[in-house]
Order: structure tokens, then sequence, then C-alpha cells
DNA sequence: GAAACCAAATCGTCATACTTTTGGGCTGTG
DNA sequence: CACAGCCCAAAAGTATGACGATTTGGTTTC
């Protein structure tokens, strides 16, 4: 998943800075300050910058350097920046935003996925859904949130959508955010856990209206309880 | 918003060709081939390959080469690589899974922005509603199509969720895509501009529910239109 | 036949030199 | 003093040669 090598180490120290705003909008790096303060030769430097301009944080330009891009135009559905601005100060203005795109996606995959889930995937969820409950009873918060970061992905990927599929990734480390920054109940919610047990059924059942409503009401539910615990 | 240099124009040739398939899943290239295959160096090679490897399209691995990676792990949320796809050959399955995620998205925006907008942002969806109707009814195929772009970018911008107003580009590219490619009516339907009319009115009134409504009438139109097209 | 080893292929990194663009200062003029 | 145009230097862009690192696959040896 990472990029490798020195780039890539670049990448994990200026991505991070820039995401988080440390580095602010507008600010001027150059290159060969760039080489000087991480030891490294003008190639990975370069390969670095570029990957980032990729990403639209940056935009180098002759003669006046590698200037931060304001975040309007950052590409913000980009799996590295999501993972950046979530570690860094913005952290909640992130968990706001993905929070009403779960609100979106998420319910219209659950309505795909009951008419195009193959056998397996509807096996899988069962599982899951009893998996879930399970460590939620014996409160294993870390095998209840890999359960969890699992069904939903899953849920998205029997969607049948490449585009929704691609998004369970972001929402495991939506998930994995709130439960590592202690934006969550201690104990996950008996209700929670049974709306994802309905929301099985239903897919299962092919009853995509059904499935709907039951990814609305958790999705909604996990949205309610963010605007809460940030104010 | 392209990328520039040497590396762009590079890119402008492998993108496209890897995004349509033309070069398989698990086809590898060397880096000295594209060097002689493109007249440039080493240099620009690698940094366009870099990109590519941000975006998934590819993974570069010593011994081994530039490998071209399975559809399933490409950011399909990367503009760039959106275009690629809708320019090529399967531009039938990316608009499928674009009309699959503006039905899913833009309700919800437009449900955001009947609270959230601007009054400038009011206003200005008022005036787009109106000129909408005025190109359609002069039959005025690109300003109409102008409009219409510049009326959804303005909902989802207006929505307030970053992430959201980051998807104007996308439906922009979507709708030209439609019409470029003659997968539209000649003669814009007169409901569906009554129904934009709708929404405008909605979000200036801050009235959610409807705006949210009128929104999801449209874009499910759209979407079966776009199916009974594909068949 | 299996395990260890060696060699070739290819990317990764570095150092350096040259090219191209461009912003800002300098100069000269009205 | 204001303004226009020219010129220069600064920074990124490109090219190239050399070397290092790593993985793969065949070959040798036991």
């Amino acid at each position: 998943m990472e990029i490798q090598g020195l780039p890539g180490r670049l990448l994990d120290e200026l991505g991070p800075a820039i995401a988080s705003g440390e580095i602010p909008e507008g600010a001027v790096l150059r290159g060969e300050e760039l080489e000087d303060r991480f030891g490294v030769s003008r190639t990975v430097v370069r390969e670095a910058v570029r990957i980032l301009e990729g990403m639209r944080l940056v935009a180098s330009r002759r003669r006046v350097g590698i200037t931060v891009q304001p975040k309007s135009v950052w590409d913000v559905f980009d799996p590295l920046v999501i993972r950046w601005r979530l570690a860094g100060a913005d952290r909640s203005a992130q968990l706001r935003s993905l929070g009403s795109l779960r609100v979106a996606v998420e319910p219209a995959a659950a309505a795909l996925a009951a008419a195009h889930a193959s056998d397996d995937d509807r096996r899988r969820l069962s599982a899951l859904a009893v998996e879930l409950t399970m460590s939620a009873r014996a409160a294993d918060l870390t095998t209840f949130l890999r359960h969890d970061i699992d069904f939903h992905a899953t849920v998205l990927r029997a969607s049948g959508n490449e585009m929704f599929a691609h998004l369970g990734d972001t929402v495991g480390a939506v998930l994995t955010g709130r439960t590592e920054y202690h934006l969550m109940p201690h104990q996950p919610e008996p209700y929670a856990i049974r709306l994802h047990r309905e929301v099985a059924e239903a897919i299962c059942a092919g009853d995509a209206v059904r499935a709907e409503q039951g990814m609305r009401t958790i999705v909604t539910g996990a949205l309610e309880e963010l605007n809460q615990q940030l104010g």
C-alpha cells in the first residue's frame, strides 16, 4: 500500500506536514532545501514531489519553487491524503466529511448488495455479523474493530460498484481512527450490533429496502455520535 | 490541472493505454524500453512511472519491471484515472459506476446545501436554473451543458462538505462525456429542467427534504436513461 | 532430486552538467 | 517621478554515466 524507497520516506514526512496544515497553503519549498534537509539526492526529492503533485498537494514551478496548494484543490479522495489528515490536526474535519460520505454511500451500497451480492459475500456477511456479536459480548475491542471494518468493506464490495468498493479501505481508516482516538463508546452498543445483523439478513434475503434502511440507521447513528463527541 | 513537462506527455500516452485495458493487467514494462519508445531520459520515465504508481495503476519492482496492477487496486477516484477511463474502452462501466455514485451523493449534497448554502450560492443556483431553462428552450446544447455542470457543481460545493465538493469536476466529466458520446437526448427533457428549478427553489427556501427528493429524481432519471442507452 | 550458490537483469540512488523558463531588478527614457 | 523594456540570475526540468541493491532463475554440486 505504501510507496516505498527513499521517496516514500520523504513522503511520510512531507505529506503529513502538509495535510495537517503544519506547512501552510502558499508556503514555498525549494528542491535543494529538501535535499539538504533529508540528506537525499535530487532524484529522490523530485520523485517524491512528483507524487505530491499528483495528489495536487503541491505545484512545482520554475524559478519559484514548490508551492503548497490550497486545500480546495487537494485530491481529498486519495487514500494517503485521507490517512495523513486523519492523523493530523484537521482530523475532526476529515472525520465529519467522511461521516457524511458514509451516510450517502453505504446505504446505497447495501441496497445494491442485496441485489448483486454473490453467495460467497452473503455467507461472509452472515458469519461476520455473528462474530461481531461475539467479540462485542466478549468486550474484545480489537477483534470487534477488525470484524466491523470487514463487514462494511464486504458490503461495499458486494455492491458490485467498483467505486463503492474502493471506499472500503477509507471506511476502515475511519473506524480505526475513531477507535484509536477514543471517539467511540468503550463498549460497542448492543443496538448497533443488532442493526448489523439486520443488514446482513436483509442482504442475504435480497431485501434491498430493508438493507438500505438498516445501513442508513447505522451510519447516521455513527455520524450523530461523532458530532456529539466533536461538539 | 494537467501534469506538465515531458513526464506529462508520457502520462498522456501510458495512462489512457493502461486505463482502457489496452495494456492489460499483469503486463510488464521496462524502464529502458519506455526511454527508447518515447525518446526521453531515465529521469522523465521514472517520474512518470512514479505518478502512475501513486495512482496505483502500476507497481515497480526490482529485477522484474513495471507491472500493471489489477483494476481492483486502482485509485478509481483519481480525476485523471476517471478521465482516462471515460475516454477509453470501459467508458460504459465507468459511466455506470459514476451514475450510481451520483445517485448516492447528489441527493445528500442537495439536502446539506439547503441547510448550509451561502446567500451567494443560493443566488447563483437560482440564476443557473433560469439560464438552464433558457438555453434549453433555445436548443443551445453547448451552453446548456455548461450551465448544467455548473449547477451540479454548485450544489455539491454548497453542501459545505469538501469531499462532495470535490466530486464537482467528476460530475462535470460525466455530463460532458455523455453529451460528447451522444448518450443524451438531443433536446434536454422539459421535465428534467423543471426539476432543476425545483431543486434550486428548495435549496433557496432551506427545504432539505424537497431538495433531496428533487435531486434524487434527477440523478436516478439520468442513471435509468444511461442504463437504457447502454443496454 | 534437492539445496546452495552464482550471475544477469532491472530498478534504485547519486553526482553532475546542461537547458529552459520566469520573476524581479536595473536602466534608460519620456 | 513613472513606466516600459531589457537583461540576468535563480530555480526547476532534462540528460547521462556510474554504482548499489535486490530479486529471479538457472546451474552446479552434493
